[in-house]
RNA sequence: GGUCCCGUAGCUCAGUGGAUAGAGCAACUGCCUUCUAAGCAGUAGGCCAUUGGUUCGAGUCCAAUCGGGAUCACCA
């Protein structure tokens, strides 16, 4: 149990005992006591003011009182207004102290039989990644990590979108201007080729739009009579019919798009179990939704196409079938659900999407509640804001994005301009080199990005390069970088059954308060499913050591009962930053 | 128009109904003869969008208003 949790119940038993009420031991609020009063836990206690009918001094006494007297950790209390903070003896952080430190396990919660299937990624097969899809691949990578802590069977899955118009679009200015090129004729990676003609697929069409544009027609209509679009258009229709050649060039192009993604997954160390495909899940969609027109779930319009009524639920009226028969992206995640649903059965099924598909998900869980699945409920849509750039949105129709690759190489670079400039490569032997930059430079993007909560809009300003100093992950992992040292020079056991200290100092005393809040910080990340947590309190964690770290002495103290115990100290605040920094999916160097 | 999200320091963001609202960046001032200065200490910077309500207590909950955004496609 906890401290704070035995405080709550030995408040609600004062309280019990003082006034003869019985409160809810989980009503209490324990708090951390701000630093510039005394005391490092604090009841408050102005709920039971009015219970115990007298003044807030007098009923604080009274509870500290009690809790003073049945809980020898408690050295001694004080009384503000309604506050009761209480001073815990060196015993309690000592003895909690070497628990930690002796506890292998500590970060890793027991198995809770939960299984989660997760999916993320999720980029369509005509361009390439961008900053958008590396915010979705940190931030799903970084909670199926900490869902995992929690100690729940996480699957990560992926899900390509890799049908229809879009892919056609590049097909068709590929057909149309590549000369047969390929990117290993060009040198280009694969992804970024294909998104090449994606490209210039709207630059073609606007061209041939012209004519309508000039006559004011919209954009989008002016499309439509394009030359370029028709052929895009029979491109999908071919594909759907099973047209050998159409197909072979829709696979190979495909495979060039894989290829490119593939490396880039592999710089960001992003991995998935399993890859689920929307051209091969669209025709069992289709049957669903075909299932609920048998039901009566679903309905019919005169020209054939097939809908569902969610208006009974404050929403629309959406398609599923088109009335040419083909399947529209919602028809798609449910054939999608239900494999998923099949393939693993699990509690829970993770969607970590952009928030401007919240509508969508929830016309996919009613859909689906309306068929009877009976994972319907089980499907949580984990939306995360967009990217923003000074500019406005990103467009990638017009190739106006941050790309993945090149934002990749921009922070090796600069991880590799900070680290010389500092003249920490002295003695590195290039490769070691190299996996600094690599450590570094990744680490210092995913901090970036997951220490914003999620859920927020961000804006990314290209011209101001993600930064090195103050609350980042080069921060963090420079003090898990200082305790490697300490640890490479001190060459003895740390790691003790029992530790001998006088009195503790403050910093220590804080360093330890802090490293005790991990496994809560662990729930709260899991129960929110949310990373910043997590990244805030690395952060916190550095923050604390080294203050602790330039005020005193770790290893060089005249008393070496004092080392021994700052080293282990030292050595529990660096394998707690590194399993914090692994949960956002960040590496730690021995040095830099 | 319907539904939903967001407004906290110049900027980027923390802030589970609890005390005098915190970090980082940017600005200014100190600190390397000592375990790594990618660090530490300090100064300055706030009608927490506005107004009402609930509460012993509201940046946090509720309502309205103002401002910004998303979405409501036979796109994905």
């Amino acid at each position: 149990m906890s401290i704070e949790q035995t405080l709550q119940q030995l408040t609600a038993q004062a309280v019990q005992h003082l006034y003869k009420t019985e409160i809810d031991p989980k009503s209490v609020t324990i708090n951390e006591t701000p630093k510039n009063f005394t005391g490092s836990f604090t009841v408050v206690i102005f709920p039971y003011v009015k219970i115990a009918r007298k003044n807030p001094l007098q009923t604080g006494t009274e509870i500290g009182s009690y809790l003073k007297e049945n809980l020898p950790v408690i050295e001694d209390f004080n009384v503000v207004q309604g506050f009761v903070n209480l001073v815990l003896g060196n015993d309690f952080w000592l003895r909690e102290f070497t628990r930690l430190a002796n506890n292998p396990h500590f970060g890793q919660l027991p198995a809770s039989g939960k299984k989660i299937v997760l999916e993320y990624i999720g980029p369509n097969t005509n361009k390439p990644l961008h900053l958008g899809h590396i915010r979705n691949m940190f931030v799903g990578h970084a909670v199926a990590a900490i869902l995992q802590a929690n100690g729940h069977e996480v699957h990560k899955v992926n899900i390509y979108n890799d049908k229809g118009i879009n892919i056609s679009k590049s097909m068709a200015a590929w057909t149309l201007s590549a000369n047969g090129a390929t990117p290993h004729g060009t040198g280009m990676k694969g992804d970024h080729f294909v998104g090449y003609y994606y490209v210039l697929y709207n630059k073609i069409a606007i061209q041939q739009a012209a004519p309508w544009i000039e006559q004011g027609m919209e954009r989008i209509e002016a499309e439509k009579n394009t030359e370029i679009y028709a052929l895009a258009q029979r491109y999908t229709q071919q594909w759907e019919q099973g047209n050998p050649e159409v197909l072979q060039l829709w696979r190979t192009m495909n495979s060039w798009v894989y290829q490119g993604f593939k490396e880039t997954f592999e710089q960001l160390g992003i991995t998935y179990e399993k890859a689920y495909y929307e051209s091969e899940c669209y025709e069992l969609g289709k049957e669903m939704a075909l299932n609920g027109l048998a039901q009566n779930v679903f309905f019919k319009q005169p020209d054939g196409s097939v809908w569902v009524d969610l208006t009974d639920s404050n929403l629309d009226q959406k398609i599923l079938i088109r009335s040419d028969g083909t399947s529209v992206y919602i028809t798609q995640d449910m054939g999608v659900a239900e494999l998923r649903y099949n393939d693993y059965k699990p509690h829970q099924m993770i969607y970590v999407v952009g928030d401007e598909q919240i509508y969508h998900f929830k016309v996919l869980k009613l859909t689906l509640e309306k068929l009877g699945k009976p994972y319907a409920d089980t499907i949580f849509h984990l939306y995360y804001g967009m990217v923003d750039l000074p500019e406005g949105k990103m467009k990638s129709r017009e190739g106006k994005v941050v790309d993945a690759d090149d934002l990749i190489a921009e922070m090796l670079q600069t991880a590799e301009d900070h680290t010389k400039e500092l003249g920490k490569t002295e003695g590195m032997n290039p490769d070691e080199a190299r996996r600094l930059y690599r450590i570094l430079g990744i680490g210092a993007l995913k901090y970036f990005i997951l220490k914003v909560n999620a859920q927020k809009r961000v804006l990314f300003n290209p011209q101001e390069s993600v930064d090195f100093q103050g609350n980042t992950g080069p921060f963090i992992q420079y003090s898990f970088a200082r305790i490697s040292s300490i640890l490479r020079k001190f060459g003895q056991d740390y790691i003790l059954p029992q530790y001998q200290v006088e009195n503790l100092h403050p910093l220590e005393k804080d360093l330890i308060a802090e490293l005790l809040k991990y496994e809560q910080v662990l729930k709260t990340a899991a129960d929110t499913l949310d990373p910043s947590v997590v990244a805030n309190y690395a952060f916190g964690v550095a923050k604390t050591f080294n203050k602790l770290y330039a005020e005193l002495s770790v290893m060089n103290n005249p008393n070496p009962h004092t080392n021994t115990f700052r080293v282990a100290l030292s050595a529990v605040a660096a394998s707690i930053i590194k399993k914090a920094l692994y949960l956002l999916g960040i590496d730690v160097p021995q040095r830099m």
